[in-house]
DNA sequence: GATGAATGAGTATTCATTCAT
DNA sequence: GATGAATGAATACTCATTCAT
């Protein structure tokens, strides 16, 4: 609720700009009160993060990162298909309970927010295609493609884990882009959903349960 | 594109509030482009409707209706579990298919993430609760309950099907509430982010590849 | 310094704006200023006129359409050219007196003032260039040149009347677009630079030695 | 484009200045891209020179200095008021092709219009009044007298000219200042308009036919 | 019943100037 | 002498909502 005023206020923004981000999305998220918050003037966030979306951007590309260096250790720590996919999982859970508002902004930008736009692949390229006929600014599409990117460096990942191992012969053929996205977003949906649910779990127990479904399904055989 | 006016001005309103949010969001649609579609005065919106949120509601009240309505007569037309299933995501398919924007839209409005507060589920009852130590106005709280509400009727369908079979022995005991949600919000965000993909494959086929997966999972046995 | 407050708004916004505009050039005029003084609400000048550029437009398009008649009705009531020269510059001289603020300020935007651009003719088309290596927006060229179109309207009528006198052998041959440019920014400067002198002097006097000057020029024979 | 990093921070600044002022005009330059040319602190600009306005007025001063001079030679190295006229036109177009954008810069900073107030001839000396009801301030004022002397002290030079050609009776009888301003404000002008029409013809050209059309005028006689 | 003119609170961004080091 | 981090006042523009007709 407050800030570390012995901090720099370089530091001070960010941490601000991640609660406020956090509490009100992107949009409703204004610069007076990330402001007020890290108790700096408003020149100041504009000499270091330059404007309100480099600040968002900045913000969770720094989160991002390390959660994809903690991505790849757990998944090249396990050996066989089910422990890379729960290490996998161990570790994306722990991230998205940890950064739910601040993912969950992420989504809705991603997904097209509120500007009538949409990130689609085309030949294995993402590219923003407006939703209606309408012109969408350069400006928006570099930023959409942004967060789609943020959201993709982690589900590359898994996408290949699960490409070699349909190659492998190991898992039933599916679109791996598909088969992916429905996998991780469908966690990530029921962890922004269900927080209070999934807070009473450990994340070892719901990993656990999530690549079991995952991989052998809801039936009893 | 242009509305028939012959028909009555509260039908026109609804007719043009689905195009202008489906295009633009809830933010983004303007109650100006709204009424300039249907043609109407801006205090006639007022009138039928009290406000701009109450008018995106009644719409998707509207439209959530049928839809369960059409959601029951699936499952109830089927014998098997697996027959449900299937029936009713080809149902769900075909819907969320055909109002991808507009049902987007409430996704994030109830994930409630960009206004500082979230619902749980306490003793089976939906409370709204603040992600954050701050009040949370009773106005937003019932908005975010509506929300809450237009989507879980679809959900509680699903989840009824799967507890009944959970109680029957025929699927892996969880938590319903849980497995409803990933099941169904995976898919939901499949078609919201994967669009273009999706609108090349056939309802019936993805509806079988999502029952086949939830109930067998993905791995080759 | 106050406004007729039982004029219709949108004339009110005009009458504010005239004063407010010429008071403080373009840049520096604000929006604030000019509703505070015609005493309505920010949205309504948006209504009205859209942008405080097309504010500033409209108004002196207004002025200018009726100084253009005026110029040409002047022009072919004379039938000498020394009595048509003379036509025009009373029109002239009578309106820059009155609008001397507001023509100084075009004046200005169409040099380029603050921008690093200008108005360039090249094959008798107008077209803007930087002044120097940076990129001048789209916008800021459709600006610049209405500004141009502005001042040119009235100055092309002047440069038609010259290069019919040099084609009839009765001027010495010159570039007609420098010719003109000189003889009426001349007018123009002193208009806008010695206010108080030319308020002393009547307007055919002033009329009366341009003309002589600018055919007989100063030296006594 | 870079400055010579051996010289004086003083002498970096001015140089930096220059070419910034030039660019931009007065108001859109600013003095970070200013200090970062120059590669000193934002401080050192103002313990050199105060302010940005001071900057400015420093900067054409020093080029105003050196033009008198050279104005002053040119007149006085000549004989015949014609031949007085052609080397005072010569070494003016000289310098205003140099220095377009920042003597542009100077009249309009000169006519005031933007700041409500204009500088006035009364019993010879210059006193500044407000084009408004309202106070001008003192500074205002001060610097609106400067840039009226920066001009005044090339325009007096020609005024004597004419001046005594007059009282020699060689000139028409005429208001000096007035005679003065719209000869030399023509020439400046065609010269910021018609920049690049300008730059094709010859210094000594366009002189000859300035000088010629200014003592004979454009009629064939 | 229907209208639409009018409103004004709210927000991202710029940049000259200051002053502690 | 020199710096540059920090400031905050100032400003164009949007749009849901109101209410007199």
């Amino acid at each position: 609720m407050s800030i570390d005023l012995t901090l720099p206020k370089e530091k001070r923004i960010l941490l601000a700009a991640e609660e406020i981000f956090s509490k009100y999305g992107y949009e409703k998220a204004t610069l007076d009160e990330i402001i007020s918050l890290a108790d700096v003037g408003k020149g100041t966030v504009y000499k270091y993060y330059g404007n309100k979306e480099q600040l968002f951007y900045k913000l969770i590309q720094e989160k991002n990162e390390q959660y994809i260096i903690a991505l790849q250790n757990a998944v090249s720590s396990q050996e066989t298909l089910q422990g890379k996919i729960y290490a996998y999982l161990v570790e994306m859970i722990t991230f998205y309970k940890k950064y739910a508002n601040l993912w969950q902004t992420i989504y809705f930008e991603m997904l097209g927010g509120h500007h009538g736009a949409m990130v689609c692949i085309e030949n294995g390229m993402p590219v923003v295609k407006s939703t209606y006929a309408m012109e969408v600014s350069e400006e928006l599409k570099e930023r959409m493609l942004r967060y789609h990117t943020i959201l993709d460096d982690a589900f590359v990942i898994m996408r290949k884990l699960l490409a070699d191992a349909t190659d492998a012969g190991k898992l039933k053929i599916s679109d791996d882009v598909i088969r992916t996205n429905y996998f991780l977003c469908g966690i990530a949906m029921v962890i922004f959903h269900d927080r209070d649910k999934i807070a009473k779990s450990s994340v070892e127990e719901i990993a656990a349960i999530c690549a079991d479904r995952f991989l052998h399904g809801e039936k009893i055989h």
